[in-house]
RNA sequence: UGGGAGGUCGUCUAAUGGUAAGACUGCAGACUCUGGAUCUGCGUAUCGGGGUUCGAGUCCCUGCCUCCCAGCCA
């Protein structure tokens, strides 16, 4: 995980020097990474991944992978997976610390009776609907349950028989007993366990209580010896809570650190919008390739070197903000140039023949793997007299500034020769151009000095062409924050309707061994995966990123 | 409106009382058998108003703006 750059000095790191200067946690550092499984990770959670685990790594100290599974209803084995994989992925080393909050549910409901017994906590009898009621408002304060002051005794036995089974879900809750009238909403005696009848992907129906997020984040945190809780800014407010918990204990603090969570443009990045996506069938499925995700980046043909120095890149701080794509797409794009294999393939194939190569013959041509790698090697590519080329690559009138192929003028095949202009063939009904007839120049073959010309141009030899199925994406909304709509409009008014298009091409023969997952650089279009549809009879491949272009810039200022 | 947290180039961050810096984006150019990569150059910022200080993005006062909180979600 240790990558490049001195990570960016943030507010967190300057925290943990100052704490160790002052001997708090005697120097040590210990983080977690505890996500709830309730969805699949995203680009945000690679950014908490990168900084939890970037932290202990710097610091000498460990991070915990810790799923916070403390509401069944929401979570599955399948996200626990997910989660356990994509962590992996991305290089974050959790050394066997593979934990779950429901490893403490004993521990987290003894603690409990000993705050009933300290008279810190209630068993409540209020509907949810009544709590809701007596809980106040932003400027007015609330009211005590009735049920407030119930004796020790009377609470030890409710609790119990809660946890026995005894009572229907949402009929009694274990509340705190501190302030109804506190400013900060979440101290009014605030829900420390819900009945829920309901089967938990681990501990199965063993309980029927279980612990809000509240009470058992710090007290997990407190269990597995946390010194640093780092989390997102929304739970600024619960950090009265979670130290009046520890507190109240009497067991080992841990500190909770809030930081921005990443927000980037053209994207959404709430698990709650995200299962609506999928569940809606708008997009394929987690890993979709347009989706966040890092399942879905990961079949886009993103690299967890890349995403990690995107994350790496980031800021960690305590401003609201949204990132540009732009620049994740940057740092894709940096590690996909130095270890993408380059390679030839035609996306909207337009026939060329070269009037003057002879009929049958074909010759070899070498090939460079990777110019920024020299150990990547060389390939031959077969060149003959009918070969595929780029439809933008040909124009029948230029417009100003194009200097590809058009009548009378030439250009270079990528590693072949210099190739003339001087006919275009079309359809006669449709006026539709059907092939581009030029000839070649047997002595600027590849490998020699000749003369320059203005422009290169990729291509495939028609014979041997590989039919490939190409999946462009594009952004996967309009506009740059889709969260912010006016007026009652859903975030999915700004999907874009053009996020995917599959096109059909022709690639060179040396794809015809690509697994799924490997990356390329289809030279002068952008970096593509092969997804995992391709085997060996089919080859498919997902547009990761396209390839920086200037003259689509050009074009589009005009 | 109560409480909490924030406001530095277009964007994201740095500057820890001492020349406002970097990255991305944008623009211009060089180079190029990828209109890629690389290289060079350019541009724009301390929310407003007071104050303290030799000196303020930083400290104080005040105003404005943004975000979060009224789940038996996390």
């Amino acid at each position: 995980m240790n990558d490049l750059d001195l990570p960016a000095s943030n507010f967190i790191r300057d925290l943990i020097l100052s704490d160790n200067a002052n001997g708090k946690y005697n120097g040590h550092v210990h983080t977690r990474f505890p996500p709830e499984p309730n969805g699949y990770l995203h680009v945000g959670h690679a950014k908490s991944i990168m900084l939890n685990f970037g932290l202990a790594e710097e610091f000498g100290g460990k991070c915990n992978l810790r799923f916070d599974d403390t509401n069944p209803a929401k979570e599955e084995t399948e996200y626990v997976e997910s989660i356990v994989e994509d962590v992996k992925w991305l290089g974050a080393d959790f050394g066997g610390r593979l934990l779950y909050a429901s490893n403490y549910f004993q521990q987290l409901y003894d603690w409990a009776v000993e705050l009933i017994k300290k008279g810190k906590a209630f068993v409540c009898d209020l509907t949810s609907e009544q709590v809701r009621q007596t809980r106040g408002t932003l400027t007015e304060p609330g009211q005590n349950s009735p049920y407030r002051d119930r004796s020790v005794e009377e609470n030890l036995d409710l609790f119990a028989r809660m946890k026995a089974g005894e009572f229907p879900d949402g009929s009694r809750t274990l509340r705190a007993k501190i302030d109804m009238a506190s400013p900060n909403l979440n101290l009014r005696d605030p829900v420390m366990y819900r009945i829920l009848h309901a089967d938990h992907h681990r501990t199965g129906n063993h309980w029927c209580i279980y612990p809000m997020y509240d009470w058992a984040h710090g007290q997990c945190d407190s269990i597995e010896g946390i010194t640093h809780s780092i989390c997102t800014l929304e739970f600024e407010d619960h950090r009265p809570l979670y130290d009046w918990f520890l507190e109240q204990l009497g067991v080992f603090h841990p500190q909770q650190i809030e930081f921005d969570r990443l927000n980037l443009t053209y994207t959404v990045l709430s698990k709650r919008k995200l299962l609506q996506l999928v569940e809606q069938g708008v997009m394929e499925g987690w890993d979709d390739p347009r989706m966040p995700t890092i399942s879905g980046m990961r079949r886009r043909g993103y690299s967890p070197q890349g995403l990690r120095h995107f994350a790496r890149s980031l800021g960690v701080s305590k401003t609201n903000g949204i990132t540009e794509f732009e620049k994740l797409e940057y740092y894709i794009r940096e590690d996909l140039n130095r270890t993408a294999l380059r390679v030839m393939a035609v996306l909207r194939p337009l026939k060329l023949v070269l009037t003057n190569y002879p009929e049958g013959q074909v010759e070899f041509v070498e090939a460079v793997n990777n110019p920024e790698d020299a150990g990547a090697g060389t390939r031959s590519l077969p060149f003959s007299r009918e070969l595929w080329i780029e439809q933008d690559d040909f124009r029948e009138t230029p417009p100003k500034g194009y200097y590809r192929l058009y009548p009378g003028n030439e250009v270079r095949l990528r590693y072949g020769y210099i190739i003339k202009c001087h006919d275009v063939v079309k359809d006669p009904a449709t006026g539709e151009i059907k092939e581009v007839h030029c000839t070649y120049d047997p002595q600027t073959r590849s490998g020699q000095q000749t003369r320059k010309v203005k422009s290169t141009i990729h291509w495939v030899s028609a014979a041997e062409a590989l039919p490939v199925e190409v999946r462009l994406y594009e952004k996967l909304f309009t506009v740059e924050n889709p969260n912010e709509s006016p007026e009652g409009a859903d975030f999915t008014t700004y999907l874009n309707p053009k996020s995917l298009e599959i096109v059909h091409g022709k690639a060179e023969p040396s794809l015809a061994k690509a697994q799924p997952g490997d990356r390329y650089q289809f030279e002068r279009l952008g970096y593509f995966c092969a997804d995992k549809l391709t085997d060996a009879g089919r080859l498919v491949f997902n547009r990761t990123v396209e390839l920086r272009d200037t003259w689509a810039k050009i074009q589009k200022q005009r």
